[in-house]
DNA sequence: TTGAAAGCGCTAACAA
DNA sequence: TTGTTAGCGCTTTCAA
């Protein structure tokens, strides 16, 4: 039924190999004529390479896989869209897996994905895998970590200049005369992306001449239902909050909702600004400033150095693991009172 | 370097078939504690079997593909949630291609998807490569078409009742007193989507006394970057329109500023209904009201019936393809001027 | 109950 | 310039 190699060999006359030869852009020593030939006979046989078998002999897929911790968000769609363009202008296809920030799940796709001898991986990791990543790292798996750092890993890495971006969003609520200003996090225990986000608050907030005492930290927990309430909860507490600085997209979709039951103004009341420039920020009311991260580029850059590490594979010239920062930028629209 | 099956059947003593027995779950005829002793052996040298090896020679490799039109939009990163969710529950892992509606993009990843022996694929077809689909069905490639008719397809689709969304919307505008109702659309040539939600409106206005000739179509070219300008000429062509019937999410955040550009008040000056609940809609000013469809669900269903039909292979038991049509749900806010 | 051996479709070292 | 041959790691038929 399927075609293999072996009958496009025999239609033209020649033997598997130089088919294969052909195949793989080896016409170093081939006649003009037999190239033609073959490249006939696998036109008239609409012949497609058995990849399984390629991979299987040649122990490389051209298949990298990429893990992600959120499909929901839109944010990491656009990396996903930036690792998937890449692959497919590099010739390679993509394996896509959603732990959903699920430690148990994330050590079982690694483990399939490497089953299925996939050349390669781009993570965003849960963070609560150490050992496995040290594991993977120490045994010479191609792994590109994105948008989290792991301690003490020796992997390449693209992430977020988190603090920065923290700290120009704080800066910008100061600057517009907002006093007390308060930050919603989620839960910091392991990542780093949270822990930088609160750094650079807290950062700017010292700077400014504010004192400890006056920060204003609520954390959340990213798996509950009860985001809304808390952020509520927390408002009531502290009345004479002007201002909130929302570390994700999907915490400040909470928060507006916290304000609308409250019916507190922005940017009257308190001003706002969010981290993650969306495609429906520009819409709400008022327009949103944003901390606007390239997501895009993180994962066209991420799945490019991992596949160029993959290619020097064994090579001297592998360069040592490197980590790249990209910057934020900030969106000001109106939300938080800017002229 | 690699451990490989047949160094496990060297610790355990026993021969590679056994080995191979008893990872496949073939127990059948095997000792208890031949098996005890094989599991051990796996266990101690951590041995992972060759996905490709194991796909070479049983033809079936536990992958699916999707191809999807638009990973921007956040309604396919449902459906991809609710293929994936499946595909890991189900032991499958998942090979993601986006084709930004591009037929020539399309047909490479199918190509591609094949020489990787994908047991099935999952597509939103770009409508455009009909012989493609034909020549797939007819060799039995096991195929579940999502989103879109392909005429004369014969094969597995799970749609949305398109129709009846559209409808419903409209009557709902219609039901709120608005006289002169718009709907904006894209080009629809060659989708079944876009044509379905038209008629859907169609029958709406008829059905409710109005003519032909009180139709508002406005067409947009789904490729361009002008379609905010389209419906600032459109709405200064018609400045007594009352309405707007946006058939997809991403026409909506145009529509949305469109308005804002014309100092056009929601719902006063005109009503808006978008098709596509999103995170957003229920943050805007006013709250939007929309047409949900179950994303999620037509992703499982699609991953579902796809790995059914595909185990079912060859028996005589296999069901004929069937089309399932999943119904809307309109989610009533304030945009339409509503009680 | 277990094993030997053939072979899935491809590549590559070596020979011609 | 081209072909022969030996596997890649697994499953499976057939024999023991």
């Amino acid at each position: 039924m399927k075609i293999t190699i072996g009958d496009v060999a025999e239609r033209a006359n020649v033997s598997k190999t130089t088919v294969s030869r052909i195949l793989n852009g080896n016409y170093a020593h081939t006649t003009e004529e037999t190239r033609m030939r073959v490249l006939k006979a696998i036109k008239e046989l609409d012949y497609r390479p058995n990849a399984l078998a390629k991979g299987l002999k040649s122990m490389r897929t051209n298949v990298i896989g990429i893990m992600l911790s959120n499909l929901k968000n839109p944010f990491w769609t656009t990396v996903l869209e930036g690792v998937e363009d890449t692959c497919h202008e590099l010739g390679y296809n993509l394996m896509i897996c959603n732990t959903n920030e699920n430690p148990e799940a994330e050590e079982e796709y690694i483990k399939e994905l490497q089953m299925r001898q996939v050349d390669g991986i781009v993570v965003n990791p849960t963070v609560k895998n150490q050992e496995l990543y040290k594991k993977l790292v120490d045994s010479k798996y191609p792994l590109v970590v994105i948008n989290r750092r792991i301690p003490n890993l020796e992997t390449n890495n693209v992430i977020m200049n988190n603090i920065k971006g923290a700290y120009s969003a704080v800066e910008h609520l100061l600057h517009n005369g907002r006093k007390k200003v308060a930050v919603v996090v989620y839960a910091t225990d392991y990542v780093s992306t949270w822990k930088e986000r609160l750094e650079g608050y807290c950062l700017a907030m010292l700077r400014h001449g504010f004192s400890k005492e006056e920060f204003r930290i609520l954390e959340l927990e990213q798996e509950t239902d009860s985001q809304e309430e808390s952020i509520i909860h927390f408002l009531q507490t502290y009345p004479d909050t002007d201002a909130i600085f929302s570390t994700n997209n999907m915490i400040t979709l909470h928060v507006l909702g916290a304000l609308r039951s409250l019916t507190l103004h922005i940017p009257n009341d308190v001003a706002l600004i969010s981290y993650d420039e969306t495609i429906w920020a520009q819409h709400l009311e008022p327009p949103l400033t944003t901390v606007r991260q390239p997501g895009y580029h993180m994962g066209k850059m991420a799945a490019q150095i991992l596949i160029q590490t993959m290619s020097k594979e064994g090579s001297e010239s592998k360069a040592p693991p490197a980590t790249i920062v990209l910057e934020p930028e900030l969106i000001i629209r109106k939300s938080c009172g800017a002229k």
